[in-house]
DNA sequence: CGTATTATTGACCACTCTCAAAAAACGTGG
DNA sequence: CCACGTTTTTTGAGAGTGGTCAATAATACG
């Protein structure tokens, strides 16, 4: 693992990322949402110089597992996927990324997941080293990126207990809801739900196939409860069953 | 839900819960693992007149989803389970604590999982409120507590894999070594691995029943990779094919 | 020692997976 | 813009892993 260039999973060296000198913190749209949130103007200043941002286009890899983990990454665009592989190539993919949302932080000195751009991306990049510096001079930011990980872990328990103990249909509805109450939390009030990953992608999310995660969807769109103009979009028409679909209180009709 | 008292699980409110002004934290043999690590003699010394040791019995419920998140705990003695439910009693354990362990931060006012005494435990009680006043007056504090959470969301992770993808030979195997090696890096070296946990708990981590547990495990048994003396304890005997089971690297012999 | 609880074992079954094919969507170049 | 090939998604038929239901065995506990 880890021969090849970062940004580049096509395994030829070809660097589409770019490294511009971006317009600065200032107009940055995700300051309240991501780990700068947790700084104030002065200390924001102190740090910007370091902080470099980038662009990666769809399906580009971010970062290996098991790469040393030397930046950590704001996302103020776009959308990422998070996953990990057993040897023979299943796939679980951890969680999907949206602007705000941070990813790179680790307990060791590598990346415990493959992180792999799923529509073009802005990230800003932040030495990893430079990071833990500033934690000591800014509380405050150790603070917020605290926050920001148990936010993290209750998601990833949330999860758990779909992978675990919840069947088929209620984890595409539950998907779904997650993904809706996601979009509105960043301000996409649309009863068009964006769909950008593929449904190998969602079924990798969920611990079931393709077909199964096809055939629910199709299932949905017959009970009415689901609009599906295309295989990347979804409309959600009535939330009320959709929701009991996700807790189990309803018959396939 | 959270109308009986914490600490009793019963629904008749009986304290077990044994409130003692310990011997102090300088006698804690748990201060390299818990959050006290991040503390010098001073800061604990701060500290630790905040600090409230608390013994629970078995089966006692230390917290429950959903109530206020006052207080957090770390663990220097005894097994802890943390679990949610679905409304109609699906259960998925989403971890078990061992020494060292702490619990009860969370990115709201309400704990998002129920803790669950699986042996009698000693627990070290601090207020939240004074937790969040320290980390701002010992930086290193907010590290020690970010260091861990990345910890366990890495553990998270792994679980996610394990549920989404695993077969359920492959997840009783990685359970059993999983559970190994944190026994040893508790030093507990010993060819008999403690099992505190029930059968039905065991499923409840892994996404089975505990048929197809006490199955797998009875197969690994009469293939000689393992040695089960009684339900509670289990002998490694050929760690190499457990590994491999743990793969999926093999065929049930 | 008797009772309740927990774990094991067995027979059967269903939910989801696998394998396969058709349909739709996408991209590319003429 | 359309023809073509590729990829993705959908749909279908059959199979298998793990679940359900049930009985027995072992263990814990008064």
């Amino acid at each position: 693992m880890a021969e090849m260039a970062p940004f580049d999973h096509t395994g030829t060296t070809r660097w589409k990322a770019a490294v511009a000198a971006g317009p600065g913190c200032d107009h940055c749209g995700s300051r309240r949402l991501n780990f700068c949130a947790g700084l104030d103007e002065r200390e924001l200043a102190r740090l910007s110089g370091l902080i470099v941002p980038i662009t990666v286009s769809g399906h580009q890899t971010l970062l290996r597992e098991g790469d040393a983990a030397d930046y950590i990454y704001a996302l103020t665009g776009g959308a990422v996927k998070l996953y990990k592989l057993l040897a023979d190539g299943r796939r679980q993919i951890t969680g999907f990324l949206f602007e705000g949302a941070f990813l790179g932080l680790t307990h060791n000195t590598s990346y415990p997941y493959t992180a792999e751009a799923i529509t073009p991306a802005n990230l800003c990049r932040f030495p990893r080293k430079r990071l833990e510096d500033a934690m000591d001079e800014f509380p405050r930011l150790g603070r917020r990126l605290l926050g920001l990980m148990v936010g993290e872990l209750v998601s990833a328990h949330d999860q758990m207990l779909l992978l675990g103990r919840k069947t088929a249909r209620e984890k595409v509805a539950s998907f779904l809801i997650g993904l809706s109450q996601g979009a509105v939390l960043r301000g996409r009030v649309s009863d068009s739900l964006a769909l950008p990953m593929s449904r190998t992608d969602i079924a990798d999310h969920l611990g079931l196939t393709i077909e199964t995660v096809s055939r629910t969807m199709t299932q949905f769109k017959r009970e009415g409860i689901l609009g599906i103009p295309d295989a990347s979009r979804a409309n959600i028409l009535d939330m009320d069953r959709l929701t009991a679909a996700a807790e189990g209180e309803d018959q396939p009709g």
